[in-house]
DNA sequence: AATTAGCACTCTCGGGTGTTAAGTGCTAAT
DNA sequence: ATTAGCACTTAACACCCGAGAGTGCTAATT
């Protein structure tokens, strides 16, 4: 699959695998004479140092001083996530956990979201992030009036991605019941189906000679359209537990941690990351892959979630480079899985989505 | 006004407003020395040092150790804050970004209360909190029906606090124009400003009996307006500029640090806080004057902002006990002054509260 | 030819020590 | 009542030293 794998004998995988599992465990660089201590390598400490130095010369180790052992550098970890890594199996109490979330049918994808946040924080012990996707200028299919009381009416629209907008809108002067209908079969005619910023004169002017007499009710009925049809929800990134990364001693470090910080805070960063990737394999980006300078020490993982052929959100995972992949990989995929899973059962029941903000 | 006051003599005063000052400013233990460089002060750092014990027995000042200087105790803030402090005089930059926001009248809340944080943390340089308050189970006032498709239809719900909920409901079996029209009726009839709690067997058997023939309907329904009901948002606590704490030497410790984003974690606690506080003057809570164990080290002052009787919303400042207050209150003052002037503006426009969500 | 034992070397970490600078409290003089 | 002067306390910093961990290299061993 990747060429390094056969840049690599399987003495030295073992010994590399070995040694980034320890790091992960345990946080400190990996000695020789400490793998010796492993059953399955049944060599000298010198032998294992030839093959330690041989491995950092590919790049694959790195050493903070010369009298520490070695930690994985970041192709390490690579190579490591895709061809050495073990697959993690969830306990039993792990399982109850996360299925309890997913059998539990919130109707409500924000607080499905919020929960599988802060579950996924508290699984994993590291800063869970939590997405909901932007959602771009959209078409109006079509639009009913209501008229509430004398004062004004509500003008619903229903767009193409199946959602309802409501608006209410005063009336500055007192219209009558068939001007309300006129406007609607008028915006049916005229304002379906077409991008907002393509409405020109034109329309505007045949929208307007269709309601002779009722004119003034126009411009405050397209402000509402144009401002409902461009209601882009930028996307929402959710952070828990932040606080947990401060128990890893890589954060200990104040500016460390401040980068750090800085990152969680620039919200619009995360989401592009985000937008920009791979909507149905799970992404995993490790220290320097990420282009934002100040992500140098820390991995992002994540997965959306795929409700037929459009996202609904993402979950993820922010944490040290020395992180617990397998664990925090498979998390995230057994939760992104039954969330779809679970919105899609909701489907079935209505054709349009139920609830939504 | 206060006790305090009497207590103690002007030269006490002035001597206490400028360690306070100093401290504020420097963030370091204030020493006789430096206050004899001080022109209002025409004493000996002797003469100081006496004065600077009688305030510590007092309970005004604490030293850190016996060889460094005086740092206000929190009795010593609150006195500051009632009684010492100077007003701050916005410059000519502060006032334009503030008027820039207030004045460029961006139509949702939301938006509004996101910049106004971004805002705040940039011109305090301490972290900003903003408060969309919860809005509590809320009675129905009126319902509608709109029959959208064959599928199913649109029930509308305007509610006591004149926000619009809809909800899509999917029809199980055909349903006619007849029963719908007949649903509405019934629901405006029976379940109309009631406490959701209160429904009774009695209420719902009501509400079959009206609907022979179409009861399949009614039990979805009501569930869907038990939901609209109930969905309390549960307020939304939203901080920017979390970094800028770390610049502050009193977070420079991991601990201390660590108790601090701990706190802002839990959301529920600050928002209890807000939700509790005075809701018409600006609210000031020094160290331990909050509840909250892991707050000891920092300050909060926020003020909410009303639209005549009803909170929109807060904004506020979280930073350590060592904040310039003066700036702050000033700073929150206004801007929630001017966010109320912009929303009761735009109220004039429509009675309803126009784009909810 | 591959592996290993042995050893000199390097580097960090923690503890101990001495010095410096800041600031105090007290006493006696003004 | 105020102040000059002085002894005292303490944190902070720099410095040194030894212990410990781990390495790379060489020579011996399998």
């Amino acid at each position: 699959m990747h060429k390094e794998a056969y840049e690599l004998s399987e003495r030295k995988k073992l010994i590399l695998r070995t040694i980034i599992d320890a790091y992960i465990a345990g946080g400190e660089p990996v000695g020789s004479k400490f793998l010796t201590t492993n059953k399955r390598i049944t060599l000298s400490s010198a032998t294992i140092r030839n093959e330690m130095a041989e491995l950092e010369e590919m790049g694959y180790l790195t050493q903070p001083h010369t009298s520490a052992g070695r930690i994985p550098s970041e192709k390490g970890y690579r190579f490591y996530v895709d061809s050495l890594m073990r697959n993690y199996r969830l306990s039993s109490d792990e399982l109850r956990a996360l299925n309890n979330l997913v059998q539990n049918k919130i109707s409500e994808l924000d607080s499905v979201l919020e929960y599988a946040g802060r579950l996924v924080s508290s699984l994993t012990n590291y800063t869970s992030l939590t997405v909901k996707p932007r959602t771009d200028a959209v078409k109006i299919l079509r639009y009913k009036i209501l008229k509430l009381n004398s004062d004004g009416f509500l003008l619903i629209m229903i767009t193409a991605t199946q959602t309802v907008k409501t608006k209410y809108i005063h009336m500055t002067s007192a219209t009558d019941d068939d001007g309300l209908i006129r406007l609607e079969r008028a915006l049916n005619e005229l304002m379906c189906d077409i991008d907002m910023n393509t409405v020109t004169m034109p329309l505007m002017m045949q929208l307007q000679a269709q309601l002779v007499g009722y004119d003034s009710q126009v411009s405050p009925v397209m402000r509402c359209i144009y401002e409902a049809a461009n209601e882009s929800d930028s996307g929402d990134l959710k952070l828990d537990g932040v606080n947990r990364l401060l128990q890893y001693p890589e954060f200990n470090n104040i500016d460390t941690l401040s980068s750090m910080l800085e990152v969680l805070e620039r919200k619009e960063d995360i989401l592009d990351v985000v937008s920009k990737s791979d909507k149905r394999l799970i992404n995993i980006y490790i220290g320097n892959e990420i282009e934002l300078a100040a992500m140098r020490h820390t991995s992002l993982v994540f997965k959306t979630i795929s409700s037929g052929s459009h996202v609904v959100g993402a979950i993820g995972v922010i944490g040290p480079c020395r992180m617990d992949y397998s664990k925090v990989i498979t998390t995230v995929e057994y939760l992104t899985l039954g969330i779809a899973g679970m919105i899609s059962d909701e489907e079935e029941d209505s054709d349009i989505y139920d609830g939504y903000e």
